[in-house]
DNA sequence: ATTTGTAGTTACCTACTAGTAACCAGAATA
DNA sequence: TATTCTGGTTACTAGTAGGTAACTACAAAT
């Protein structure tokens, strides 16, 4: 996302909506969860996105503040990611999204062609 | 938004951040909270928004159930908005994001022109 | 007769986002 | 010697989000 005009903006709530209202950032905190997870991994269990996306997604996290990025001096190389303490401190408000949405979403019966789109078994998100 | 990968997830929180994992949203959410608010109000208030976007977010959140739409017979028209049980079950997880960035948020200093942004004193959001 | 007010819609265009495929380093393995 | 492994990056392209300006309806006010 990275739009200034939410980044700077003087309302507090504007500017964490700057930072994490978009699609792929919630997704990503919520598979990280408490684990570490390297780049490979993260790229095969969060569905649908692309490297190149994710590793945006990553670094932007990273610059905020909800991500630690541990390289290893390997070759092949190493990389592992784990939220920092702010990050952690959002997993709270992700189970209360799921909450909401469970108690007030109206429910829809999954079509077959949903399970294409998933590299693990139920998205490996729930 | 409207991404049908995530709105048809068979995953809960997936399909969660299809219909609020964007940046008008929340806002729109947030401003509206427990008031009534016409069109005209909406597009005053919500800073930077245009009145096409603006209509299309309404759109989609009539659509999710996260509002009501009333729209009297008159001329001029009048239309008002107001959150639903759904969408006023949603206000306090955006409490909870404020909380969140004021506690972690790294303090950053306001520049003059965030001011202009303003379409009411503290974008009248927080 | 003209202007004002409201809640949009529409067409058009631009700017950003996201996807794809190819490519990189350099050690370990076959 | 060629391939594999990992964590990306780059160039190119397609798709989408979002902005602007003009336009609508019709009553009431000027």
């Amino acid at each position: 996302m990275k739009d200034d005009r939410f980044c700077n903006s003087n309302c507090p709530f504007t500017r964490a909506i700057g930072t994490i209202g978009n699609k792929w950032k919630p997704i990503i905190i919520n598979v990280l969860g408490t684990r570490t997870m390297r780049f490979g991994q993260l790229d095969a269990i969060v569905p649908h996105i692309s490297r190149k996306v994710l590793s945006e997604q990553l670094k932007e996290l990273e610059e905020d503040g909800l991500l630690e990025r541990l390289a290893y001096k390997e070759l092949p190389p190493r990389v592992d990611y784990k939220l920092s303490e702010k990050g952690l401190a959002f997993l709270p408000i992700l189970e209360n999204i799921k909450e909401w949405n469970l108690k007030y979403e109206v429910a829809t019966i999954p079509k077959e062609t949903d399970y294409k789109w998933s590299k693990l078994p139920q998205d490996g998100l729930s």
